[in-house]
DNA sequence: TAATTCGTCGCAACCGTTTGCGGTGTCGTT
DNA sequence: AACGACACCGCAAACGGTTGCGACGAATTA
């Protein structure tokens, strides 16, 4: 009798919704209207819908054969407000445009996916402004965890604080702020930098400039005091003078005079990055000189740049995929053990060279 | 003498979070917490925090006073489920570090951040069922919208149609989909494919060459046809036997030996995008062609390779920018004025060519 | 003095889901 | 006949916030 009372109301149900559907935008179904169509209460929807053993063989059927024919999905924002975990995390870079970050985020992707997690990114445009409001926005969100690459004008951390104040689980990767203790992930510019120019010296080069970039920042320093330790250990002076500080592609073009001033006396360059590297070789190509046969060019950070560069840039591979998924577990770790133990951890990736025709100095290309 | 009481609480909690704030992760403070701590009902501090008329000029003083010392901030998800509005839209896009994406992203997230919206973003990396679990990811967490570009190896439709039923309002830019019915915005392929082919009939090309993307996706379909028309407005035979299908760098030196034994007979390419331009030059400076003196080359999408790329490219720009700016525009107007009109909109924006050196015919670089 | 108004505030319901606990009905047991 | 055991299901509270409505005291008015 039952039965049939409720599919009668079933198939009603169905032909009606099918029918509006076309006029109107229908709310999607929630567990109440479940319940309203096959009289019962709410709370058994939900307990036979997850096979909760006290509900009978009977209704569980009932219940999860039409949940399946109207395509119920539970509500992401009640669940998550009930138990106090979106299982979705925080992604803030300064810009999704660059390789680096690019293949951070899938490295990330890749094992939030495989452990249930949603990954919501947020680029601040290395707008300080942008990375406080943004940060302010996850955790308005209640995402369980945040990962952050800080953005370079960022010279206050007390929105960094905030976090650890509300309870968010946080890791620093590649731009990590030295200010606060976290968990931290990064690439070891100052080896990556070493093997870079270790390599220009292998090559021949006795002279090498640098490009680099500001020395507030961490990668800055870093990649020119690994510069100076390789220069050093092969008994060559680290000359101040032979470092131009530029650090993009328009920065290079600002001061192409101070590196053509340079360039007679020098017979390789290394770089803080690709691009900077590639408009350094484009620079002195227009000025006469020829690459790798005049001087010879390494970058850091290989992007797919650096094969269609003329000529193919040697420089070292950053491993962001890798970096990635080492940030993305640490975060897990702290998620789910909530252990309030401070020992944080720091996991560090050492770049590998990858060797193209610009360092082979002394060769025509 | 009330007053006295309740700062003494004030400062009391003050401290006592502070202390703990060391050693244990403090939740989140909500206004339940709040009206508790002042002993006053949470619909009054809920009305004292938005200025309600109804209360009184001293109990707002306290209440916003307390809340904004102990940095009280309202629960996006308790907000949400009530009103059922999120104020987050969704972006699924194929892959991120594409420039074309990356620069679409900028534009929806400008006018988003503008009209108080929250984007999420999404990459299939040209995956269907990741592009599925996606969208289902978003519905679940009810974004008041969504806009997609689809990936290439989608060819079921039933996860568009299912947003339609849940009442998403959708656009799709770029790669839209032709069987569901929607608002789109889109680059015009074919007026830009024939941009990018007459001027190298301008340059005084004679007989191009194109190298094409799968016919079965639009932008192959439209570019091609794009390239086929400015050939016969100017009386030049669309000869098939010049269309070498390859549309990334992969594929362009899988089929190298084509373009080679095409290339003695040819004085122009016109590619179907910037990467796989770029790998044609290369293919051909390896086997002693110079560019653009021996063949000019056009490419399609300006990134910023084609300043990299040596002889810099000349291409079409695709206005990714304005493109994200209308989609999210477009989606804002659905989303805001709840017409259930299905009238949808196609918005076309023109490329426009970028002229540099690799399309100089017959000029040294 | 009694009735009315106004200024302040709290109760309770609601959004969608979960879950402890208690209630009902049907057995079988003594 | 009376009891406990068990299967099955619903009530209500909770997550955090909003809001219609009613309550209460004080001030104003008739």
């Amino acid at each position: 009798m039952r039965g049939i009372d409720v599919f009668a109301i079933f198939n009603f149900y169905q032909s009606n919704n099918s029918s509006i559907a076309i006029k109107m935008k229908s709310q999607p179904i929630t567990i109440k209207d479940i319940a309203r169509i096959l009289g019962i209460s709410p709370s058994t929807v939900s307990r036979a819908l997850k096979d909760h053993p006290d509900i009978s063989p009977k209704t569980k059927q009932l219940v999860q054969t039409f949940a399946e024919k109207v395509n119920y999905r539970p509500n992401a924002l009640a669940l998550s407000l009930r138990s106090s975990k979106t299982n979705t995390i925080g992604i803030v870079i300064p810009e999704i445009v660059h390789h680096f970050f690019s293949t951070v985020i899938s490295g990330i992707e890749d094992v939030a996916y495989g452990r249930g997690y949603n990954a919501i990114i947020c680029q601040t445009n290395e707008n300080y402004q942008r990375e406080v409001i943004d940060l302010q926005a996850l955790v308005d969100n209640r995402v369980d965890g945040i990962l952050i690459s800080m953005s370079k004008n960022t010279h206050e951390f007390a929105h960094f604080e905030n976090l650890k104040e509300n309870g968010v689980p946080v890791v620093f990767f590649d731009r990590i702020c030295e200010q606060i203790s976290s968990d931290r992930v990064i690439a070891d510019d100052f080896e990556g930098a070493r093997i870079a120019t270790r390599h220009l010296i292998d090559k021949g080069c006795k002279k090498i400039m640098h490009l680099a970039a500001p020395q507030h920042l961490l990668i800055g320093k870093n990649r020119k005091e690994g510069y100076c330790s390789a220069l050093k250990e092969h008994k060559l002076s680290c000359d101040d003078r032979l470092i131009v500080k530029c650090d993009t592609r328009e920065t290079v073009f600002a001061r192409a005079d101070d590196i053509i001033r340079l360039a007679p006396e020098v017979d390789g360059i290394f770089a803080v990055n690709d691009s900077t590297a590639i408009a350094a070789m484009q620079v002195l190509q227009r000025n006469g000189y020829s690459i790798p046969k005049d001087i010879a060019v390494v970058g850091f950070g290989d992007g797919p740049n650096a094969n269609i560069a003329y000529p193919p840039l040697t420089t070292v591979e950053q491993k962001g995929y890798d970096i990635g998924q080492a940030a993305m577990r640490l975060l897990i770790g702290h998620i789910e053990n909530n252990v309030d133990e401070e020992e944080y951890e720091t996991k560090i990736f050492t770049p590998e060279l990858v060797e193209r025709a610009s360092s082979q100095l002394g060769t025509e290309y």
